[in-house]
DNA sequence: CGATTTAACGATCTATATATTATTCAGGCC
DNA sequence: GGCCTGAATAATATATAGATCGTTAAATCG
């Protein structure tokens, strides 16, 4: 993990920023506890970042690097079909939205503050998950599993399928096998769709 | 319309209510205004009314009942196949979900300020339009058209799959036709799903 | 006696004054 | 001169007093 371009001291500053916004929460933590846990001044943090929501971004970015990454390994698996790999992409996305929904309240709020203030991350994140399921769908395409045409028109769609599952602001209501179950049947009969294209095709 | 099983006093209540809720939305109308339009005290109001959440109970619930209705004429329609008709029930929620979000922004409100209050209502009116999908489906699965099985649990499965685009929570950017257009792709994925299986089934 | 009013109560909203907090910048330190 | 500090500033949050509103129930009307 990289944690992008930062240097030695924005690394300190995000170390701490994320323990208080984990503990208790963006609003709640202010920018001289910041600065106190990393023994400086709060004008020398704007050196570092050009505010508190850029802090709570990176904090954020860091999240989301981790799951991008998740998602490649399950693409470089070379012992899963095109369509195993988009079942267990689609899963981890659910796993990690339901879990910060109801293990890490303090996560799930901060993810909503920012979005809120920087709507456009969200699309950024979207499409950056939108070209790792393309990715696997030309691969499906090129195997004679699946018909997808644009690849990246067909990643939207699937995505959009799933929305109700992997969205930012849904809340998820019920047991986690059950809302699994129920999520694997919903995308299972949009993979039918494609396998079924690719045969009319042939 | 019946409007339920109000009497003359409720919906000359309930038709007052409304027309305030819809120019100043639900918050900023007051028992004592809709009292005045109604030529009786406020206190009268409880005879007919447990709560003023109940009076947009009713409000929304006919608006409801309007769409529940045009759901019904999709599916009288004996031009129409199976298929045909899902894309038009579909189509429908979407197209007030829509217009309601972008055109009729008090409403949209009521509807958001009642489902936080009564969040059964949702449940309710998803299961009951989940109902009328679920009718399409058997009768497409009866002239072979689909393969269904549950019927009630796949509609619930094709109602997730759109649930972006109809949902009631979702935000809806774009043109409407881009957005319809996007919808339609998704439905049809979906319906590729049921065909296919069927095919495969005989 | 059923239908309605009116006054009273408690909860909720509003406006305002106060205090916290994010951000800046004129300087100090090494 | 690069790095940092800490007080000053402007924006935001909190608290509170006052008003408004939803709701109730005893009293009134027909």
């Amino acid at each position: 993990m990289p944690l992008e371009n930062l240097d030695d001291t924005a690394i300190t500053i995000l170390n701490a920023a994320s323990r208080r916004f984990l503990h208790y929460g963006f609003k709640k933590t202010t920018m001289s506890e910041i600065a106190d846990d990393c023994n400086m001044s709060t004008g020398n943090l704007y050196r570092y970042f050009p505010s508190k929501l850029d802090i709570a971004e990176s904090f954020v970015r860091v999240l989301r690097e981790e799951t991008i990454a998740a998602l490649r390994a399950i693409v470089s698996d070379g012992a899963l079909t095109p369509a195993e790999k988009i079942r267990r992409c689609i899963r981890h996305k659910f796993r990690v939205a339901y879990d910060r929904f109801h293990n890490n309240a303090k996560a799930y709020e901060l993810s909503g503050e920012l979005i809120v203030e920087r709507p456009k991350l969200a699309i950024e994140w979207e499409s950056a998950e939108g070209l790792i399921i393309a990715q696997i769908l030309a691969e499906g395409e090129e195997r004679g599993d699946f018909f997808v045409g644009d690849a990246t028109r067909m990643a939207k769609i699937i995505q959009d399928t799933v929305f109700r599952f992997t969205g930012p602001t849904v809340i998820h209501e019920g047991e986690y096998n059950d809302i699994e179950e129920e999520l694997d049947a919903v995308l299972e009969l949009a993979l039918d769709g494609l396998k079924c294209r690719a045969a009319r095709n042939r």
